[in-house]
DNA sequence: CACTTGACCTGTCCGC
DNA sequence: TGCGGACAGGTCAAGT
């Protein structure tokens, strides 16, 4: 599910409820979602505060009193979901009857956190995302993943010359491949891909190479544009994806492309494409996104 | 080193 | 209705 716009509402939504609480319980049936020894994490994570919700690329940080952190990506189907202690009603709260809040634990909870004033839910139906405890020191630094991570895209120090120069890098693969690449720039992923690259009008399969630097700041422009978009609306709920009060975003509705297989393009009318590029479905309007090569 | 493919999992949808 | 296969928003380890 979960992409840069994702993400960033989920620990926007847990920002607001979890700071300054402090955690009393933990469980996990399945090992793989909290691969730490539980005697540490009972001996390091119960009885500390929540200090802050943090995120970096599509992974989220939850830095703890204490000297440790949360470290939690969602992959392809985590939730994030926070149960306040007093909602059992079903309605006020940001909480309307649809919202998933109400049928929690379901048969995907893996990890169960139990805070001040309300209950936390990591839910990951296919099994991929993670909680792991990490030293807070260095710990951008010290962890393979987020140490290979590029820039933030949507900080306003992130330059069309950083995405430009990031992409040289890749100039022999195809455009979607690169810009999925997390080292190139974090947090784009499917969705924003195939959105970024059609208000661009660049074919996902172009070289990197062969695309004119003209066109690299239309993607530049269009990739900030289209998750800024997302994060406004609450992210793209395809399938999983619901915020930290159990609501799913509305981006998708606005989509030009992805999902939209056999629609008219909003821009040409021809039929929307569904093809495959780097391994990944991947939506395009045929007429609007020519493929083109240099000699 | 750059790039591609399969694996990790469960659930759903589509064709026979 | 049942069954097999393809596919799903991400990353990593292997392979070429």
């Amino acid at each position: 599910m979960p992409e840069l716009p994702e993400v960033e509402t989920v620990r926007a939504g847990l920002a607001q409820m979890l700071v300054g609480q402090r955690i009393k319980s933990v469980n996990n049936d399945w090992p793989k979602s909290f691969p730490n020894d539980p005697k540490v994490v009972r001996d390091k994570v119960v009885e500390s505060t929540i200090l802050a919700i943090e995120r970096r690329g599509k992974a989220l940080i939850i830095p703890l009193s204490g000297g440790y952190s949360l470290l939690i990506h969602l992959k392809m189907t985590g939730q994030l979901v926070y149960k306040p202690n007093n909602s059992d009603a079903g309605f006020g709260g940001g909480h309307p009857t649809d919202s998933l809040i109400h049928s929690l634990p379901d048969k995907s909870t893996r990890v169960i956190f139990e805070l001040t004033k309300g209950t936390l839910f990591f839910n990951d139906q296919r099994k991929f995302g993670y909680v792991k405890l990490e030293k807070s020191k260095d710990l951008h630094k010290t962890n393979a993943f987020l140490r290979k991570l590029g820039p933030e895209p949507l900080t306003d120090d992130y330059t069309f010359e950083m995405f430009k120069t990031a992409l040289q890098k890749r100039h022999n693969t195809t455009i979607k491949a690169a810009i999925l690449d997390q080292t190139v720039l974090a947090g784009v992923g499917n969705i924003y891909a195939d959105e970024g690259l059609f208000a661009a009008r660049i074919h996902p399969s172009t070289r990197v190479g062969d695309i004119s630097t003209t066109k690299l700041k239309r993607l530049y422009n269009a990739i900030r544009e289209v998750m800024t978009l997302s994060i406004k609306l609450g992210g793209s709920s395809d399938r999983n994806y619901v915020d930290a009060k159990g609501n799913k975003g509305s981006y998708l509705k606005f989509a030009k492309v992805f999902r939209r297989e056999k629609q008219p393009c909003i821009s040409c009318k021809t039929e929307i494409k569904k093809i495959r590029v780097a391994g990944r479905g991947t939506h395009i309007c045929p007429h609007c996104q020519k493929l083109t090569t240099k000699k």
